[in-house]
DNA sequence: GTTATAATTCGGAATCATTCCGGATTAGAG
DNA sequence: CTCTAATCCGGAATGATTCCGAATTATAAC
């Protein structure tokens, strides 16, 4: 998805749900919509700090928490790593590289479809997380 | 998968590395092939006090975290929940009830084949992890 | 533009799952 | 049975994330 449309659309949600859009949450948007490294908190803190000197952790982790909530942004969490962010709610799977730690996406489709699932076992399906663990080329190259 | 079949092959794992099988990691392994509930480290620790009172907490993140090196285990992270772990390494769809936080398993394949991945973008695919989110039964008609 | 106010921001402290540490114990090989 | 490296244990350390209360500010109403 374009960087801008993932921009318009988390704006257009904050005032859908009549949030304010400060200078800090305009600046993290644009961070999250811009980066397709799935960033972490503090990364886009340090990001956020070159056009907003002042801005702080609490507010980065703030603003991500509201985003995440109202479903405008993706929250990918680890334990032996920050969690990371991105603004592509579409669903798609992300390549986790254990060798550097690196995201990609790939373009997939859901694998079963949602209605299948509740047919099934009751349960309504919100929202999915689909990812596959192991080695970028560069790393299984280097790495042996 | 049954219990006694998960329970064997972990412990044919542990051998075969030459792990020790202690008893607190006998203890360990059986509350993992048992478990449906997908426990996390505390939980085990509950369990396993039953029988073994004095393992610590230390020794059941130890054993869980060679376990898992080992890929005897997977385990679960979430950043607002404990980790939970499971002794069904087969690919499955895990379904986490955002309401009262129960896990249930729901077969499926693979749905993109792990070739596939790496043909179009030189990955290659050591493990995966598919889940839905969403609400269970129960919590969908109670919560409204 | 001004005003009012509830939301937001900020730095620092608190939380809490997980990891680390060093000395005591023990499984398993020979 | 002996030996030793692996394991165990409790307690301390770590570090990402959350919480707090006082200061600031976006937005709506005038």
């Amino acid at each position: 998805m374009e960087s801008r449309d993932i921009k318009r659309r988390i704006i257009e949600g904050m005032k859908k749900r009549g949030l304010k859009l400060t200078r800090q949450r305009l600046e993290i948007i644009d961070i999250i919509a811009r980066e397709k490294s799935h960033p972490s908190a503090s990364a886009i803190l340090a990001k956020a700090r070159n056009n907003e000197p002042t801005i702080s952790l609490s507010t980065v982790y703030y603003t991500l928490d509201i985003m995440k909530r109202a479903g405008l942004i993706k929250e990918l969490e680890f334990n032996d790593r920050d969690s990371r962010y991105e603004g592509d709610v579409s669903d798609h799977f992300n390549l986790v590289c254990t060798g550097c730690g690196k995201i990609e996406d790939f373009q997939a489709p859901r694998p079963v479809p949602s209605e299948k699932v509740e047919k099934k076992t009751g349960f309504r399906v919100d929202s999915a997380r689909f990812e596959y663990y192991g080695l970028c080329r560069k790393c299984r190259l280097k790495g042996g």
